[in-house]
DNA sequence: CGACTCATTGACGTAGCTCAAGGTATGTGG
DNA sequence: CCACATACCTTGAGCTACGTCAATGAGTCG
């Protein structure tokens, strides 16, 4: 019984072999660039070997919203037929130096047609993101920003990561671009949390000191079965 | 290039025949039964042979969100493996009196597997489903409810529907909870384009009678390609 | 005809947006 | 190591879109 992801690593790794045995080219990209840029025909797709990317959907009055992160083992964009008009609008960004393996899309949906295991595991990721929009447009929708941090930040801080417990590598800005708020409205809820000393504010990054009392806070939907009692 | 569409219907028509030669039994739901109720386990899945269905989740405040609407010649729910804890928050509701074919998860899971067309058409499914979330989520998002209503009629008045043209089956309820808006606030806007000439409002039902002026105020993403300039 | 559902309109409160000014870490070049 | 620039964070004041509450009207059905 899953709880929503917005950080993707390691569905893929399984088949980095067979990836390798595949026609395709190795791809580096630097810090900041973008692995597909707005209104830019779909042409490859990319398995990350390291390195993280962002993915976000830019709206015409400016405002843009980020949709997910996607790091080592993962592939990306995806490898439906149809051309959809809103993918004209969303772009992938590298957040750090990324080495990819960059395969054709024609030849990677021969790929996916052929291999079981790609199928399958290809299917769950989809099934996985349309999980992921559901809770946003079905569930956070409703909520208030407050609410909606406290659970953005409770859904980060159960994605396993390298580093220190508790750590959230968001900026303000970032968060409010999830959140689809206003940056200033993001600061306020965030230090709301700090006064009822739930979180630590630090440039680049916030630290999670209250686990439970953030987790007192969310919505039903958010948390994770065993800690919905 | 494909804009994004609430009404599913016919996706998978093609493949009656197969869908008959296969382990099954008839149902038949009464208009306001459940397909599948809140919290319930999903053991079947669907093909709709008439009659239409609606699916929605529900917020624990009480809101409710209109997803989608569902006919003659569609799968439904899916068939992916993973659970996910949103879907115990949604459910799906007979519109009208239906007819299905029911299948075992297990068994459609199998079918889905062998069946190479069923495999292509579902994953497309799931990729338009996609879509309509992002749209929703990453676009709509950021629009005011005036141009979030304008934008659901044109795209309601896109989908080719057996009755009038520029009829909407929607009653102001429906169009709000689709719009995850208050009810007097999406009916505020409606009276807004009824003075302005461009719909007509009636019981259940809205009338569009000026498309160009309502394609007027639509947002680029939701356009269809060739009425964009 | 009365009961019900759906639509319309007004008054009022508030969450969140915009604009704006100032504060504090981090990085860079002299 | 310090001066300065830059990016990010903090806080305040005012505005507005939207939600809530409430009353009334207008089709539809038994």
């Amino acid at each position: 019984m899953l709880i929503p992801r917005y950080c993707f690593s390691g569905d893929f790794a399984e088949l980095y072999g067979f990836f390798l045995s595949r026609p395709h080219i190795k791809k580096r990209f630097r810090k900041n660039e973008y692995l597909w840029a707005a209104g830019e025909p779909l042409t490859h797709v990319y398995y990350i070997e390291s390195g993280i990317a962002q993915t976000l959907a830019e709206h015409e009055d400016g405002n843009q919203k980020i949709l997910s992160f996607h790091s080592a083992g993962t592939v990306f964009p995806g490898c439906h037929r149809t051309e959809f008009k809103i993918e004209l609008s969303i772009v992938s960004k590298a957040l750090s130096d990324m080495e990819v393996l960059s395969f054709r899309k024609e030849e990677f949906y021969t790929m996916f047609r052929s291999n079981e295991r790609l199928n399958a595991l290809m299917f769950e990721w989809y099934a996985m993101y349309i999980n992921l929009l559901l809770y946003e447009s079905a569930h956070q929708e409703y909520n208030h920003s407050f609410i909606k941090l406290c659970n953005l930040l409770y859904l980060f801080s159960q994605t396993p990561s390298e580093g220190t417990p508790g750590r959230i590598d968001l900026t303000q800005e970032n968060i409010a671009d999830i959140l689809t708020v206003n940056r200033v409205n993001a600061a306020r809820c965030l230090s709301r949390l700090r006064e009822e000393g739930i979180i630590k504010s630090h440039r680049k990054w916030v630290e999670v000191i209250n686990p439970q009392a953030l987790a007192a806070y969310c919505s039903r939907e958010t948390l994770k079965p065993e800690n919905t009692l």
